[in-house]
RNA sequence: GGCCCUAUCGUCUAACGGUUAGGACGCCGGCUUUUCAAGCCGUUAAUCCGGGUUCGAUUCCCGGUAGGGUCACCA
C-alpha cells in the first residue's frame, strides 16, 4: 500500500517572510503537488513574545501571490494547547517526562560554567534525582529515554548522524504553558500525518532529539529532507534581514513576477536534468524530485533573478503584459507602448519607470536642445539642417492616414542611407522623442501621427538654426 | 570547545570512474537600419590541498584546510 504523500510549511508569525522560508515552502508544495499529495499550512505561534500581529494574513498573501496553495490550514498551534497537554502528560507516565526544578537563573549558571569549561552543555548532567510532580508552574522536561548514537537518513544529504552530546532534556512545555517548537511540531507531525519534512540544516543537529522523543512517543519519524541554505550576495553568511534580505512582498513591489520568482527560487538549490532554465510552475511540479536537491548553500543573486524575470515578461502576451502593468501602475497604459516596454523592462518597476521618464514623448512637449540634436549627428550643423528639412519635405508627402512607421521607413530611411544614417535618424529621432535615450524615428512618428510628426522636426530645425 | 554539515568558472549548476569538465547569469568583445533595450555571435573563467583505491578520479576512502550549522522557557 502506498502511502499518501504529506508535506507542511510551518512558518512562526514574525512579520517577515525570508526567501529561505518561501524556498523550503515551495519544495514541500512542488513535492506534495508533484506526488498528488497534501500540503499543510501550519502555523507555529508558540512564542507569543516574537508574535507579530499580521502575520499570519501575511504569509496567507505571500503563499497566494506565488500560487503555492495549501490543502489544509492554516493551523495554529496556539489552538492546541490541549492537545499537547494530553501528549505531555503521556510521556509523563511512561516516566519520560518531569518538572524542572530550576529556576532560569540556575539554568543559566549551569551553562555559562559549561561555557567557561569549553563543554556543551547538557542540562541532563544536571537531572534532579526525585523532581516533584509537574503543576504547570515550571517548565516540563523530556527526559531522554536513552543516550546513545543516532543514525538516520536524509532524502537530500543521504545518512547522518550524531553523537550523544546532541541529545538532552529539552523543554516540552514552557512555564507558560505553550509547547515549545521541539515538541509542538513532533505532536503535529504525528497526527497530521506529515510523511515528509522539508526544512533547514539548522535543524540537523537537533534531530537526534526529535527521534528519541518518537521513540518515547512510540510513533515512526517523517522523512527528512535537508534544504541547502539560501546565502547572502556577498560573503557566506545565511541570506537574513540583517544583511538586507527583502520580504517576498518586496518583490512584488519591485514588480517582480511570481512565475519568476518561484521559477528562480526552484532553481536554487535544485536543478532538473536538462538544460531548460525558465519553466512554469507546472513544468516545475512536473520535473520536481528530491534526489536533485543540492546538499551545498547557494547565494541569492538577484541579477539571475532579473534575467529570469524578464524571460517570463517576454513569454507572457501583449494582452497579459499590459493587465499586469495596468494592475501594478494602477492606471492604463497607452497600447502602443506596451510592446515597446515589454522588450525593454525586466520587471514591471522597470516598466513603469520607463514609461514615466523615458516614454513620455507622446504627451509632452519635448524640450530641445541644440548640442543634443547634433551629438550623435556626424555632421554639422548646417548640413543637419538640411538633411531635416529634406526629410520634412518626404514626409509631407505622406498622407495622413498612411503615416505609419512602415511607410515612414520606406521614404525616410532611402535618403538617410544616402547622405549618412546617423546626420539624419539620430536628430530626427531626437526631434521627436527630446530624449537621448527612445524608440527609433520610425515607430515614434508613426506613434506621433503626421501633425506632430512635422511640428516637432519644425520646431528641432529653429532650434539648430 | 564538543557534535554535525558542506566544498566544480565571480554566481547558479551539469557530469552518478573514462568528457577537449557542459549549460545559464554576469562581465568583456563583435554583429544587427542612428541612441537605449532586445536579438544574434564570440571571448574569458572552475574541479580547495595532500594522500590513498583504481589501468583511469570532479566522482570512492582517509587526512588537512576553508566556510557553515548547532549546543535557548526561538523557531
Amino acid at each position: 500500500m502506498k502511502q499518501e504523500v504529506v508535506t507542511r510549511f510551518a512558518p512562526s508569525p514574525t512579520g517577515f517572510m525570508h526567501v529561505g522560508g518561501v524556498r523550503t515552502a515551495l519544495f514541500a508544495w512542488l513535492y506534495a503537488r508533484k506526488q498528488g499529495g497534501t500540503f499543510i499550512l501550519r502555523i507555529e505561534d508558540t512564542d507569543r513574545e516574537r508574535e507579530v500581529a499580521g502575520s499570519i494574513e501575511h504569509i496567507q498573501e505571500s503563499l497566494k501571490w506565488l500560487g503555492l496553495d495549501w490543502d489544509q490550514g492554516p493551523i495554529k498551534q496556539s489552538d492546541r494547547l490541549p492537545t499537547y497537554k494530553t501528549w505531555a502528560q503521556r510521556l509523563i507516565d511512561k516516566g519520560y517526562a518531569y518538572a524542572d526544578p530550576y529556576t532560569e537563573e540556575e539554568v543559566e549558571s549551569f551553562r555559562k560554567k559549561a561555557e567557561e569549561e569549553k563543554h556543551p552543555f547538557l542540562y541532563r548532567n544536571h537531572r534532579p534525582e526525585s523532581p516533584a510532580a509537574w503543576d504547570g508552574t515550571k517548565p516540563l522536561r523530556f527526559k531522554v529515554p536513552a543516550i546513545k548514537r543516532f543514525e538516520w537518513n536524509d532524502l537530500v544529504r543521504g545518512t547522518l548522524s550524531a553523537g550523544e552530546e546532541a541529545l538532552d532534556d529539552f523543554i516540552l512545555i514552557k512555564s507558560d504553558g505553550y509547547p515549545t517548537y521541539n515538541f509542538a511540531h513532533i505532536v503535529d507531525d504525528i497526527e497530521m500525518g506529515v510523511t515528509h519534512v522539508m526544512r533547514g540544516e539548522e535543524f540537523i543537529s537537533s534531530t537526534p532529539k526529535f527521534l528519541s522523543l518518537y521513540e518515547a512517543l512510540e510513533a515512526v519519524p517523517p522523512q527528512f529532507a535537508t534544504m541547502p541554505v539560501i546565502l547572502g550576495p556577498d560573503g557566506n553568511k545565511k541570506l537574513s534581514k540583517r544583511d538586507g534580505a527583502k520580504d517576498l512582498l518586496e518583490y512584488r513591489a519591485e514588480g517582480y513576477l511570481p512565475e519568476a520568482m518561484v521559477n528562480f527560487l526552484a532553481l536554487l538549490g535544485w536543478h532538473p536534468e536538462g538544460e531548460q532554465e525558465i519553466f512554469s510552475r507546472e513544468e516545475l511540479v512536473q520535473a520536481f524530485s528530491i534526489e536533485r536537491v543540492q546538499k551545498s548553500g547557494a547565494k541569492f543573486d538577484e541579477q539571475k533573478l532579473l534575467w529570469v524575470n524578464h524571460e517570463h515578461i517576454k513569454k507572457l502576451s501583449e494582452e497579459a503584459f499590459a493587465k499586469r502593468l495596468k494592475d501594478f501602475i494602477q492606471q492604463e497604459v497607452e497600447p502602443a507602448l506596451v510592446p515597446l516596454v515589454k522588450e525593454r523592462a525586466q520587471t514591471l518597476g522597470q516598466a513603469a519607470q520607463i514609461l514615466k521618464t523615458e516614454f513620455d514623448f507622446l504627451s509632452g512637449e519635448p524640450m530641445y536642445d541644440k548640442d543634443l540634436l547634433l551629438k550623435g549627428a556626424k555632421a554639422e550643423a548646417a548640413d543637419v539642417q538640411n538633411y531635416l528639412t529634406k526629410a520634412v519635405e518626404l514626409l509631407s508627402g505622406v498622407s495622413d492616414e498612411g503615416f505609419t512607421s512602415e511607410a515612414v521607413k520606406e521614404v525616410v530611411f532611402p535618403y538617410a542611407t544616402e547622405v549618412g544614417r546617423a546626420s539624419v535618424l539620430w536628430p530626427m529621432r531626437i526631434a521627436l522623442s527630446g530624449k537621448e535615450k527612445s524608440p527609433d524615428p520610425f515607430t515614434l512618428a508613426g506613434l506621433l501621427g503626421k501633425k506632430t510628426t512635422l511640428e516637432r522636426l519644425n520646431k528641432a530645425l529653429s532650434v539648430i538654426k
